[in-house]
Formats: structure tokens, sequence, C-alpha cells
DNA sequence: CTGGATCCTAGAGGATACTG
DNA sequence: CAGTATCCTCTAGGATCCAG
């Protein structure tokens, strides 16, 4: 499949033009850690530490506010137990799952293609 | 298709670690331009100043730059006419075109889904 | 028309210390 | 363990002017 702006505008003249919802999604989506916590928490449900070390070399600051993103995007649930010590799972809901499995050629095309990349 | 970062390393245990190769092309690709550059392009050869209208709002400096990585990455090739007034044409490459194939779920799921974002 | 060269700024992101 | 709070850096990105 193809992405084809064209195509998209046929059926919404909107899409992806400046301040649009869609940009501000895609931002979200693409920034430099959204798209490996994502691909992170594809694996299942994760606990923060966990997660910290699954992306390496993230800030405890971007991690935090990647997931709070998340959150209100409706992308990520986050569930606190409360034992001493404390523990704190994070999951992709539904919608987070189906945009991991739409990042899936993605990050496989990365995977295959990596080797090419110049400075 | 999901992302599994797990299943990726269990091939390549580097992959999408720190400073790795696959995190560089990532960050191309998802670069705020980089993702609507591709898009735009997925639909056949432009000019300059057909890409600059098509992508909304980019700035000359990011699109000639985000043009400059790509062609580095043998993403896109560029072509410029000897005429007057000048023209210039930006293609994606057959691995570009892998690029925009591997990006289509994504775009299509930010299409469907960017009422759900919050601020 | 297609850019290059400059200058400038906001905000993404990092480092460190601290707390329930 | 799972964060918050601060302070700080740096660079992606914007604005503007200029040129072949």
């Amino acid at each position: 499949m193809k992405v084809s702006l064209e195509a998209m505008r046929a059926s919404d003249p909107e899409f992806l033009t400046a301040d649009c919802p869609h940009r501000l999604l895609l931002d979200h989506v693409t920034s430099k850690w959204g798209v490996l916590i994502v691909a992170a928490l594809a694996d299942g449900t994760m606990r923060w530490g966990e997660l910290r070390r699954a992306v390496d070399g993230i800030s405890e600051k971007m991690l935090a506010t990647t997931l709070r993103t998340f959150e209100a995007d409706g992308l990520v649930s986050r569930h606190a137990y409360p034992e001493i010590p404390p523990r704190v799972e994070y999951t992709l809901t539904p919608l987070g799952q189906e945009l991991a499995e739409a990042m899936g050629p993605l990050m496989e095309w990365v995977g295959t293609n990596a080797a090419i990349v110049g400075r």
C-alpha cells in the first residue's frame, strides 16, 4: 500500500495541511521516543523500569512526558498498584495496538535498510 | 504485523539501541518534514515548487536540508534541467518507494484516528 | 524558479537531585 | 520503585535576504 497525499486529500482536503489534527497526532507518534515506546509496548505490558531499559538511552523526563502524551491520546493505559515498593504498568490500548501494527512495516524496513544511512 | 522490539533484537541484538544506525535512519525518516516529503513524492516526481506547495507550511530551508539528507541516504534522486528558468525534479528511488509503502499503514492510521488527539 | 547563506529562537531533550 | 522538580544545552527549524 502506498501513502499518496493526493488520495487522502481527495476524501479530506485538510489532510496533513498545516495545524490540522493529523499533523499533531503524527508529531506525537513519530517523535524521537514515541516510536520506540510503542515498539517496546507492542511486546506486551511493561513496568516503568522495564520500559526504561527496553528503550535504550531514554531519560526519565522524556519517558514520563511521552507516556503522559500517549495516555492523553488514548494510546497507552497506566495502571498503578498500591504496593510497597510501587509497581506501575503500562499497556497499549486497542488503539495503541492498531498503531503498533501500522508501524510494523516501517520498523521492518528500518531493520533491513539501516546500512544505507549517510551522515 | 506487529513491531516487536524483542523479535527484531533476536536477530540483531543492537536493533534500535542508542547510537545504532537504525536510530539514525529512523530519525531521518520520522523527522517532522521527512514523513510528509516522502508522502508527497509517493504520488510521483515533483518539482521543487510543487513539493513546497504540497508540503504545507514547510520552510525553504527545511525542504532543502531534508531533501539533501534523503539524497545522501539514497531515498530521493534529484534531476536538474539546464533551462531558463531552472527546473529541478525530485523522485523517490526504488528504496524510497519501499519506504513509502512501508509508511502507508501508518498514514492510513493517522488519517482515520486524528480526531482522538489531545493537546 | 531553485535554491544558498545568515542569523535567530523556541522548545525538545538531557543531567542531576530529590521524594513518597 | 516510580516518578517530580530544576536547571541547562543544543539543534531542529523559522525568517529573511540574496543569487544564478
